[in-house]
DNA sequence: CACCAGGTTGACC
DNA sequence: GGTCAACATGGT
């Protein structure tokens, strides 16, 4: 696993993730990118900065339709309109600073009380906002690791997310992985796969079916 | 034209 | 416990 990782780093270079201005930032973009690509979520983004509307009071405030709008490049737009509604209700209730104390396990289980955070979401936000040594655990990674056949079987969320954690406990390196990863997947790794320019092309052991 | 994207929810079994 | 359709825009 830090093997892999070492040669993704050397290979990609750091990506920088996760690209944003606060840590509010983070939490509305984890949510927008749900099941949709970053360049869309951008675009929201940008419109909720040019309308003023990148805090949670400003959110709060901000008229359910107008709301909708304005994140509309993002797709499934009434429902995560609601969702940011949700977050930014949470996050006046409890402060950042208080947040930032609890245990990793109790902050993740608040954050999964929100409705529109789920698993990935609320890793993503514990790793990449609160700096907690935890794997985001998605779809490409399944996809990764089974083609390099570290994972046999179906998706299972928590066991993949595991199966990192035990090997890597540095939240920086945490996060560069899951960046790396996706960076890997939505290059060579998609369903129809270019494994001829993989940078992972001798690890890859491709004689097994299922994603 | 079909398929994919940095998932989550609620219904149903 | 697990599975599944619905959700919606923009790129390839």
């Amino acid at each position: 696993m830090s093997t892999i990782f070492k040669r993704l780093l050397d290979h990609f270079g750091p990506q920088g993730w996760w690209p944003a201005e606060t840590p509010f930032e983070v939490m509305v973009g984890a949510i927008l990118t749900q099941n949709t690509s970053w360049k869309n979520v951008e675009r929201a983004i940008e419109n909720l900065k040019n309308a003023g509307c990148l805090t949670p009071e400003r959110i709060t405030s901000c008229p359910l339709n107008e709301l909708r709008e304005l994140i509309k490049p993002a797709g499934f737009y009434n429902q995560k309109a609601l969702y940011l509604k949700e977050l930014s209700r949470f996050l006046l209730d409890h402060p950042l600073e208080e947040l930032a104390t609890l245990p990793t396990h109790e902050l993740r289980r608040l954050l999964l009380s929100i409705k529109g955070i789920g698993k990935e979401t609320a890793d993503s936000i514990l790793l990449y906002v609160f700096n907690r040594p935890v794997f985001v655990a998605d779809r490409y990674s399944h996809r990764v690791f089974s083609r390099l056949g570290i994972w046999r079987g179906p998706y299972r969320y928590e066991e993949i997310r595991s199966l990192v954690e035990e090997e890597m406990k540095d939240p920086e390196e945490l996060k560069e992985f899951h960046a790396l990863v996706v960076e890997l997947a939505k290059n060579y790794c998609r369903p129809q796969p270019r494994c001829d320019a993989c940078p992972l092309k001798d690890l890859c052991s491709f004689n097994r079916e299922g994603e």
